[in-house]
DNA sequence: CTGAGAGGTGAAGCGACTGTGAACGAGTGG
DNA sequence: CCACTCGTTCACAGTCGCTTCACCTCTCAG
């Protein structure tokens, strides 16, 4: 069985060194995540799983794809772990940047990664967009 | 039985990867529909049903034919629910595209799948053709 | 015109899917 | 040994959309 280091340090390799995701700068070979220059203190599938709009810009993901990437591989039948995640970074994003939303939910298919700003109605990406 | 992920998972990899049907752009394999740059929002069955036109280029369609595609299973005498999912697609596509429309009835076969613009008459398909 | 059949429409029940809070255990450092 | 963090799992609650139903409209044959 594969350990949490293991697959993440395999996955660090195909990432950028650093990139931004809307107001959030990352930096994958650091373990680095700031938010408008506030440092996140996320955990290492907190951060695999924030890692996903560098391997997707903004395109609508499958549970199992998500799964398949940060934790290095297949999602079981009936496993939740995903949305448990999903929801702690939502908890601590949302902490940090209380209007912005990030990643949103397609019902019966996955999520989509996406920044998007309340207060500026119009300009990003949609809730829901099959 | 099988469940909707199974169904929907099964049937992209049979499709292309990324088709326009008139003004729209459509992405199987991220679950994605557009409408001149309008993100579309539908569930997973309109979706699946929005993948007609890759499958049979504006040839008319029997019902029976259209529930095995998308549904996966035969339909059954009497279901109604191939002609209400019809109903749910043109109630978004013309919210998003006021003056097109996308799926025409042929009265006792099925629907035809051809983008066809109101406002460009002459041109592109009849509402009827029988 | 009238009736029958086909399709369109709106609403509602129910099950599937996702969100949420909490508990447990492994691992780590003091 | 204890305290802490994090990954994982579970049960429950809430939401969403699939399906079904009843009723209406349209079309056409006679």
């Amino acid at each position: 069985m594969v350990t949490i280091r293991q697959a993440e340090a395999a996955k660090l390799s195909e990432l950028p060194s650093a990139f931004s995701f809307g107001p959030l700068e990352l930096r994958p070979s650091e373990g680095f995540a700031s938010a408008s220059a506030i440092a996140l203190q996320l955990s290492v599938r907190e951060f695999g799983l924030l890692m996903e709009p560098a391997r997707n810009d903004g395109r609508i993901v499958r549970r199992e794809e998500l799964y398949a990437a940060v934790w290095g591989e297949p999602l079981r039948q009936g496993d939740r772990t995903v949305g448990v995640y999903v929801r702690r970074l939502r908890v601590k994003l949302s902490q940090a940047l209380p209007t912005w939303s990030f990643i949103h939910t397609h019902v019966g298919f996955g999520y989509r990664f996406a920044p998007a700003n309340q207060f500026e109605a119009g300009d990003a990406a949609p809730k829901r967009a099959f």
